[in-house]
DNA sequence: CTTTCGATGATCT
DNA sequence: GATCATCGAAAGG
């Protein structure tokens, strides 16, 4: 099959340079680590440019600066004064997309994301973008970096994926668009999808 | 099962 | 001063 479906890590299937939606429906299955701590990433949610919802929507600014970095970097930013969320840069370098990890099936360093997270429960490890970056041991420092390196590292699915897809959650802007995806039928999303 | 609400602080107007 | 890409506990059916 396609070189996006073969195990490995990550050179040329990812296109960080497509549309969030776009990259938001592939990453589903793919597994991410930071400091080899993680899983596979089975819910995402696509912000794109013109895109009332996402950070990017205003131009530049001190938080979302990352957004119009390169693409294939993190951006990483502090939700509700409490919890550090993770999103992948994608698109042309200064247009300010993103995909917000919003949830991951724990697979990796599961002993260290429960003492994170204060629970051994395999749900609550990481389902909820507030709980993957408790999880990863995320703060600000990770703002920018590339996910091409250490600490970060991605590895392909092992075979095809189904996803699913819905409206975003947690919003108030720009709430039709079907820019949530999930792989089908996981016990770990944050919440179901149709 | 569902809904409601407080926590908590950076960011933006 | 208001908003916020959330979570967890509590209360209600």
């Amino acid at each position: 099959m396609a070189d996006s479906t073969r195990q490995g890590r990550w050179a040329r299937p990812l296109n960080f340079s497509a549309s969030p939606a776009a990259v938001a429906r592939q990453l589903i299955g793919w597994t991410v680590l930071v400091g080899g701590v993680g899983g596979v990433i089975v819910e995402t949610e696509a912000y794109d440019v013109d895109d009332e919802a996402s950070h990017g929507f205003r131009g530049p600014s001190a938080r979302n600066g990352a957004m119009f970095g390169p693409p294939g970097h993190a951006y990483v930013y502090l939700s509700y004064g409490i919890h550090w969320c993770l999103n992948f840069v994608c698109r042309e370098a200064s247009h300010g997309a993103a995909v917000l990890i919003r949830a991951l099936q724990p697979t990796h360093g599961m002993d260290v994301m429960a003492q994170r997270r204060g629970t051994t429960q395999p749900r609550l490890l990481a389902s909820g973008p507030g709980r993957v970056g408790q999880a990863l041991g995320l703060d600000r420092s990770f703002d920018g970096l590339p996910l091409d390196q250490p600490p970060f590292e991605l590895i392909a699915p092992s075979q095809q994926v189904e996803t699913a897809s819905g409206v975003r959650i947690g919003i108030t802007k720009a709430v039709h668009h079907p820019w949530r995806f999930g792989l089908a039928g996981s016990t770990y999303l944050s919440k179901r999808l149709p």
